[in-house]
This record gives C-alpha cells, sequence and structure tokens, in this order.
DNA sequence: CCCAACATTCAAAACGTTCTGAACGCAGGG
DNA sequence: CCCTGCGTTCAGAACGTTTTGAATGTTGGG
C-alpha cells in the first residue's frame, strides 16, 4: 500500500483517538472509531485488534461502548459468523447523542442542585444571625451568577439537540436572553 | 454557622470540583475555585489547605493552574506575608479563557492535519495503483466530512471568542454554513 | 450432541495521574 | 546575619483507570 495511504490513515485515527480523549473517553475507543471510519468494509473484532494491536478483551469493550454511544453499528456478513462493524459517519449525530445523554443530565443536575440551594438559604432566612445573613445574601449573589450561566448553557444546547443537523447552527442564533 | 449555609458552600464547591472534571481539569483545581467563589475574603494557601483538607503542596501546585487560567487572582493584603487569593467570578471570562488558549488550538490543529492529508493524497495520485486510487478517492470523502464538521466547530468557537459576554450568544445566529 | 470458532468477562498487572510531606529556597524582621 | 514563616518543588506513595490474557460463555455446523 502506499506510504500516503497508511500516513493519512494512521494520522486521522490518532487525530480520533485524541479528540475521544477530549471528550472524556477512552482514547481507544476514538482509535477503534477512526479506523472504521477510514476503511470502506465493515472490520470485525479481530481485524481491529491485530490492525490497532491491542488485546482482544479491550476491542470487545471498547466496540460495545462505541455501540451504546451510536457511533458504530454491526453489520451481519452472511456465511460469516464474526461480527462485522462499521462507523457512523455523522459526526453531528455522535456529538449530538453524547450532548443528549451526557451533557445534558450535567447541566439539569446542576441547575437543579442550584434551585435547592437557593431554596435552603431562603427557608433558613429566620434562623440566621445577623452575620449569617450577609453571608447568605452573598451566596445568593454568586448562585444567581451561577444560574444565568447554567441557564444559558441548556438553552444552547437544546437548540443545537433540537436542530437536525448542526448545518443548522443558524438555529442557535434564535436564543434570547432576559 | 448555620447548616444551611454549610451546606451550601459544600454543594458548590463539590459541583465546581465536578465542572472542572468534566473539562479535564483537576478536580481539586475546581474545589479551590469553588471555595474562593463562595467566600467573601480573599484566602490564604494555609486557608485552603486546612479548609479542604488537602496538601499544602497540591495547593500550591493547583492554585497556579488557576491563576494561569485566569480563574483566581492573587491579592495582596498589607501588612500579611501570605499570599491571599480571589476566585474571578465571571465564568463566562474563564470558559472563554479555556476555549481560547485550549479547545481553539485543538481544532485548528486538526484542520491543518486534514489539509495536509487531502494534500499528500492529492500530490500521491499519479503513483497510486487503479486500487489504491479507489481507496484515496474514499479517503477524501472521509476527511471531507470532517473538514466539515471542524469548519463548523471552528466558526462557533470563534464566534463565542468574540463576543464580548456569552449573554450576547445572539452573535451566535450570524454564523452561515456555505 | 459435540466441536470449533468466535465473543465476553474478569482478576491481575501495567500504567498514568494526583497527592503528600519532607526538603529546600527565599524574604523580611530582629 | 541568622531565624522564622512562608511558598515551592519533587520523589515516592496512593489511587484510579486501562489493558491484558486466560477462563468462561455462546452459537452454529456437522
Amino acid at each position: 500500500m502506499h506510504e500516503s495511504l497508511i500516513a493519512v490513515n494512521e494520522s486521522t485515527v490518532a487525530g480520533m483517538g485524541r479528540l475521544a480523549g477530549f471528550f472524556g473517553f477512552n482514547e481507544v475507543m476514538g482509535r477503534l472509531y477512526g479506523t472504521l471510519l477510514m476503511h470502506p468494509e465493515p472490520l470485525s473484532l479481530d481485524d481491529l485488534a491485530s490492525g490497532l494491536k491491542i488485546s482482544k478483551g479491550s476491542v470487545s469493550m471498547n466496540m460495545r461502548s462505541l455501540e451504546r454511544w451510536g457511533m458504530a453499528e454491526e453489520v451481519w456478513m452472511r456465511g460469516e459468523r464474526k461480527k462485522y462493524y462499521t462507523a457512523v459517519p455523522d459526526l453531528w449525530q455522535v456529538i449530538r447523542n453524547v450532548l443528549n445523554s451526557r451533557e445534558r443530565r450535567e447541566v439539569q443536575l446542576a441547575i437543579q442542585v442550584l434551585s435547592e440551594s437557593v431554596e435552603k438559604l431562603r427557608s433558613a432566612g429566620d434562623e440566621l444571625t445577623a452575620e449569617e445573613r450577609e453571608l447568605a445574601q452573598f451566596y445568593l449573589e454568586r448562585i444567581g451568577d451561577l444560574q444565568a450561566f447554567f441557564t444559558v448553557a441548556q438553552l444552547a444546547l437544546e437548540t443545537v439537540l433540537g436542530s437536525d443537523s448542526a448545518l443548522d447552527f443558524e438555529a442557535v442564533t434564535k436564543i434570547e436572553i432576559g
């Protein structure tokens, strides 16, 4: 095989590993995805293990992660008993999956915890000494800032998630802040 | 101190730690930031170490990271020989710092590598066998998708970075995809 | 049914990252 | 100058995560 093809393949695989690490995933996941992405035909677990020089066990576990994240799909090859996989090449779809099931929860949790904090401070009002009341006031201000931050983050997330394709980025522009 | 104040402080500190981990930072960094954020007066290294029950060494190193990221600032207390710190409370500013010096590089690097790949494939054209040429064509398609993806990501990044405040999220809507 | 070919699981090992605490360096006061 | 109080550094310990490979399932053909 021509060296340019090899070089391009390798740098793409490495880049996907990097990207995966960046998003808080195992880098091997990214490399597996990259390998599949840069291969016209589906690949078996053994193909992947030998291609990336990692153990079959690791490939098995990471491929299931990729499946769960909607980043790879099983392909049935007739006459074959092996499992074959292909990459889901639409990166925007992948990103939306991740945002939807991970970052979204994170933001919602944060917003909820912040509301609970405000509630706690409000209902403690009477029992506080003058000094404590001052601190509570300070806390409420800081928490207000955090709430504003996470609310915008949530809005942005929901907007991206709601759009069919990320090329619909124009939809994000409809966000209005009070 | 009233338990509600303690509870709110702790959940905020923990939340900031979580957020830091989420963005690929050390969680201790986040907890330090949260502690400073929820304290009206500046705190010394010793205050922070004893407050979070971690070693002075760890506080020292993580505080310098916070400073480098523009998330905390040194405050000179006259008559004191200790170093005192406060949190930079504008989270949007913090996010912009991070996006600007970290994610931005990442995206630019990716775009550059992809261009180089295209160039390699183009200039190898003549030396390729028919079969290799077909694969090169496939590579070019996949790389084209990646380029489109990263270009949009870059555009979005630059737009957020260009806006003075994230409340300026409307600016993001001006993005147009070719 | 059994065997072969595969996939999956899991305990142990390897690895990387973070934390600690002691040693060191530095500055200011006496 | 030395001493004290502080910040910083760094080697080693602790910890969490990932990888491995052997053991264990599972499936389909004969």
